[in-house]
DNA sequence: CGGAGCTGAGTAACCAGTTTCTAACAGAGC
DNA sequence: GCTCTGTTAGAAACTGGTTACTCAGCTCCG
């Protein structure tokens, strides 16, 4: 074991020729090693809990390091190790809560498992989406999708690159890549029946953006019920995403006569019920509303929001079971979609006679 | 020019001895140069966009690079260069519109100058806070702290290995990092003045997170005027940040015979109005309520809120530029503090006889 | 026609870590 | 006392890029 503090570590400490010029005094483990007297690769054993150093040798080392107020850099230990010890998730819309939520769980149970986790938003762009993705996923070791608004060819031709890939309510017909969504068909066939019994006959749905696949599944169902009862009315107005959308909406949706409105989200739906109360339209008497998520505030609108819940911690949560399984090179397991509960509450009653 | 595909970029290719077992299929720059017949640096500077290639060498590399796959690694890249081009954010809650502007603001900005930008969640929690800034730091050039909860002692201890640094509604007084804010104080004030005109005596402040300096500021002011005012009392209760805190402080707000309620902020200040409501409490009939930040819903609650509005972009958009210019070397400027704007709306009215 | 100047591409050092070998040394057993 | 074995820590290769320096070959000019 050698005590001078000399340039023992670097097998050739010539003079310096190419490279980067760079702060010569921040922390790196060649600084530690020299103030320790000992070798980059003891450090890197110290630092990494090896048993494999004598004690009073480790302690020199913990003392240089904290003198020297070191911190390893990730960026050399991710590049060496491979991995990042980072995920990244892609959302549409980082204003919907529904999003947010899906983000804690995925954070949650990433940050359980050592893991951090990286946020993008893509403002309902399939464009920038798909940069965005590819960039992620270059930086990261795994990425989920959530309601991704890639084009299904782009899509199932990026696949590969952005493997070990996760996807939330959305998914590519005949490849591998896990998928976790929820059952919109489903909830809406609730939401439908709740309103027939309730007397409704027109009805009006307010569409969320056409690049969401959900939309898609709804609007599906929505016609087949249509065409499934007789006496059914259904008007389909293009609306989008948010409250200013969903307020916008009002007048539109006065004019079709319809006497209850399936909108595309809750924050369509707060939208449309304040831009209706704004015309002196009664909730519910002269129109019901639902909207479908159950984000929190949902509860608290005047008055509370009949919607469709959606366990969204859950599928942050499970979401990282299969990237994780993915990443270790297990199997991820079946793909899950969950049910929508729906919850009745102030904002739908009887169709006005 | 060597023509020949071996391997002509390794100084020295013998055999592997240390390192790390890595999927030898890997597009690399070493297996690009290989395939175009060119050393690596050929193939960096073609890359790069260099000039100092010849045309008919570098449509061979990027013919290479096309086929392979090629991706230059970002790890290996950041490592050479000593910068990730990413800087940090990191906010007490997600879910609060506010941020999300911030975030947008902020993201926006940096995405024009080619950096991209994490996102990292407190909970609130000052705790988790200080790992996070730290690690976020470390992945990234520079570092965002919007409304830290990080308590002075602390944050003043720590702003040394967080820089380059910029903080939004916080500053740590004596140093030079540069801090961008709201003021509070002239909100408040303008807010008290609107409800003292309608002839409010009676007002009962929702308080925010104590760790927030924000809500610091607020009651410091809110106590000034109070006591400057004779016949103007002033009720204080413990609260929060969120729809659900707001909502539940509804029986208490009623409790003090209070006239008037300042929310902390926007989501307090709905969840009261909604707690009001469902008591069967007439807004602005009998409560008045004020929120503060102006989120984008706050003009769709029923009815709309009044509330002080702040220029959420422009404080994400400044936060870039101050660190930019840190991170450039640059004088980062002034430290701006921005005038909230008064939205007078229908929470507010005339006090009741 | 020879030397200077310019260009273009390769060599090797460098970023800051991790890990495989290997060698030195100490203790145990004969 | 000497060999065998088991630690322990150092040397060096490795991660995948960037770039300062060098040098070969060509052009231009005297």
């Amino acid at each position: 074991m050698s005590l001078d503090a000399g340039d023992t570590h670097r097998s050739k400490p010539r003079a310096r020729r190419g490279g980067v010029r760079r702060d010569p005094t921040a922390a790196t483990i060649s600084r530690v090693a020299d103030a320790a007297g000992v070798s980059r690769a003891t450090v890197s054993r110290v630092m990494n809990g090896s048993t494999t150093v004598a004690p009073e040798l480790a302690a020199r080392v913990r003392a240089a390091a904290e003198a020297l107020n070191y911190e390893p850099s990730l960026l050399a230990r991710s590049l060496a190790l491979g991995r990042t010890s980072t995920v990244s998730l892609i959302v549409p819309d980082l204003a919907n809560p529904m999003f947010q939520d899906i983000l804690r769980g995925l954070s949650t149970a990433a940050g359980a498992h050592g893991h951090r986790l990286m946020v993008a938003e893509s403002n309902e762009n399939a464009e920038a989406e798909q940069i965005l993705a590819v960039e992620a996923r270059r930086r990261s070791d795994g990425l989920v999708l959530a309601s991704s608004r890639i084009p299904e060819p782009q899509l199932r031709a990026l696949h590969e690159r952005l493997a070990p890939l996760v996807l939330l309510n959305r998914e590519i017909p005949g490849t591998a890549v896990p998928s976790l969504s929820v059952d919109y068909h489903a909830g809406i066939r609730a939401i439908v029946a709740h309103l027939l019994g309730y007397g409704h006959r027109r009805l009006v749905y307010l569409a969320g953006p056409p690049a969401s696949t959900s939309n898609t599944d709804r609007l599906v169902t929505l016609r087949a019920e249509a065409a499934g009862s007789p006496g059914f009315d259904l008007t389909e107005l293009d609306c989008g995403s948010t409250f200013e959308t969903g307020h916008a909406a009002a007048r539109a949706v006065l004019a079709t006569g319809a006497t209850a409105v399936v909108a595309f989200n809750d924050m369509v739906a707060f939208g449309a019920l304040s831009g209706l109360h704004e015309l002196g339209v009664s909730v519910p008497g002269q129109v019901s509303i639902t909207g479908f998520d159950d984000i929190p505030f949902a509860r608290y609108t005047t008055p509370p929001l009949t919607t469709a819940s959606i366990p969204k911690n859950e599928l942050g949560g499970q979401a990282w079971e299969r990237l994780w399984a993915l990443m270790s090179g297990a199997s991820p397991g079946y793909d899950a979609r969950f049910q929508p509960r729906l919850l009745v509450r102030d904002t739908t009653g009887p169709a006005p006679a």
